[in-house]
DNA sequence: ATGAAAGCGCTAACAC
DNA sequence: GTGTTAGCGCTTTCAT
């Protein structure tokens, strides 16, 4: 049974008003009061109850981080970096994982909803209306897709992905492929837009297939449709799918960057470990993590300012991606 | 401003206690009552506050997960599992990371431990005292490692590591090299345990490296030691560490697994993907968060029972070991 | 089957 | 500087 304030009150004399500012304002109480609450606070292992204060004033000092994917290794970082972040301003992260679910995705807010003081709300699925109307629930930032009238944190892969474009028209290519992404994917729109705008710029033909699932087995097996289109080089929606398009390919015995160019989004840590090396778009998900904690914690005092905070995106060339053939 | 029980027992004309049977103890009611309160509920928007529940009822309904670094590809399969698995009973994890960081271990339970009916502390580096000083605030199930009075899962991967030199062994290898991980796993002492036993059955000679992180950059930092322990095969702590190693020995011209083999543990989504492929020791990571669920929450019932459960291994075979040279 | 009242652990006015 | 009092949103006796 562990100790409650009331404990802590009786043995050490005081009224539980006396123990709970000692606590919660340190400096309204005497120093002398103070150290002896402190004292048998510490003897009985007394741990302030964060769910009860909660209750009283609003704040849990909790803040919700929901993503697709723990499994993919774009949003480690961008997790690590949150927690971190908010750890260093007294608040602790709880992450809970969607599955790729819509229906858990809303789930999993309005369960988290009184026991948080807001959720990030990373690369949802759902509709912006279903977001919006979450968002009376609990304050929501949202990573990796601007939502009307929410403050969100995008990265720029529409630059990204046209640096990319750019990248393999250089190189020689005339005819690229963009493997896409999941269908509800903001990203994957974005990216299409972009990559269609800087292939027309170039003069290039773009052949976009998917929607897809952003896995790596999604990737290899589209090896074969991406051979189909004639296209030289490969634009992917993520890492994921471009390991797994690289493997796929090899599979049916074509090789990469000889006889066609891959590239892909998000620079995870998986991309320096293939063989070849992959040319990424890196997308700074360790800033996105800290910015969105900023975002959410500032907003507590200006639920009005919807900001919206972009960061910029750098093409890494690596191995994956060469001269077009012939 | 959310709904509060008040609010749904004003406007449907019952008092707050009915309301609050209709949510926690439906059967109590009159089904036409209950219809009433219902709709007015769903009219509101009302859910409600599990915290302020948990106040009164002691439980939460949640779980918490702690692990080392959701970065490393053994975690996520097992905090999916654990996920879905509490899910399914109406429960909700929150997972948190420590940085590999014991005092983070602690603070993070002391944290959760009000928010939650229990934590399941995955592979902990924290002294077994610690530990069971922690479980007088909190249920604990420990994964990954036993602390004697505690219920605990873990895999046995001493038959793993066992395995693992038999087949080195049956390859011809005589002088094998285990890259140890971190100071304070207990997998790490077991690993070593089991494989210098097995070195010693077969009259092998085994030379054992480490503490080490257990991170790819510390397994590609080793390759230069192994090289100097002349041993023709390496078992690794896991697969991080053996994928490192694989790409160290590669920049020093050593290939795997002509010149020298290598085994990784965990069997992560990793273990396929490099070149070679990864022979490893399959660890049920899945099955692990799954048991340790339903252990915390059948201990609810009964906190004097303290199972211990074991689960399986095996080796899985694939390119990265080989016939011992010459 | 429903209402009345007490209280979970804590904080926040307001007195003194 | 400390005590008093009320109450956060909810459940749970105990009556009725």
């Amino acid at each position: 049974m562990p100790a409650t304030i009331r404990d802590v009150a009786r043995v050490s004399g005081v009224h539980v008003s006396t123990v709970s500012r000692t606590f919660s304002a340190p400096h309204l109480v005497n120093p002398s009061t103070r150290a002896r609450v402190l004292e048998f606070a510490e003897q009985l292992g007394y741990r302030p109850n964060r769910a009860a204060r909660a209750l009283i004033t609003g704040r849990t000092h909790n803040i919700g981080l929901i993503v697709a994917d723990i499994a993919n290794p774009f949003f480690p970082p961008l997790i690590k970096a949150a927690e971190s972040h908010a750890r260093g301003r007294d608040y602790h992260v709880f992450v809970a994982d969607t599955n790729e679910d819509p229906g858990v995705e809303e789930e999993l807010v309005l369960a988290l909803a009184k026991q948080v003081d807001g959720v990030l709300l990373c690369s949802p699925r759902m509709s912006n209306a279903q977001i919006e109307k979450l968002s009376r629930d609990v304050p929501l930032v949202v990573v990796n897709r601007p939502v009307p009238g929410l403050p969100a944190v995008i990265m720029d892969v529409a630059q990204g992905a046209r640096l990319a474009v750019e990248h393999l028209t250089m190189l020689g290519h005339r005819h690229i492929a963009l493997l896409g992404g999941p269908r509800g994917s903001w990203n994957n729109r974005e990216i299409r837009r972009s990559a269609t705008l800087a292939a027309r710029a170039a003069g290039n033909e773009l052949t976009v297939l998917g929607p897809n699932p952003p896995t790596e087995e999604s990737g290899a097996a589209q090896a074969d449709s991406v051979l189909r289109t004639g296209a030289t080089a490969v634009l992917a929606y993520n890492d994921l799918m471009a390991v797994g398009l690289i493997d796929g390919l090899n599979r049916l015995g074509i090789t990469v960057p000889d006889q066609i160019s891959v590239v892909g989004i998000d620079d995870t840590a998986l991309s320096r470990r293939t063989r070849p090396t992959l040319t990424t778009v890196a997308t700074p998900t360790a800033a996105a993590g800290r910015a969105a904690v900023d975002m959410l914690l500032q907003h507590g005092d200006d639920r009005r300012t919807t900001a919206l905070v972009t960061l910029q995106t750098e093409l890494i060339i690596r191995d994956s991606s060469g001269p077009c053939p012939k």
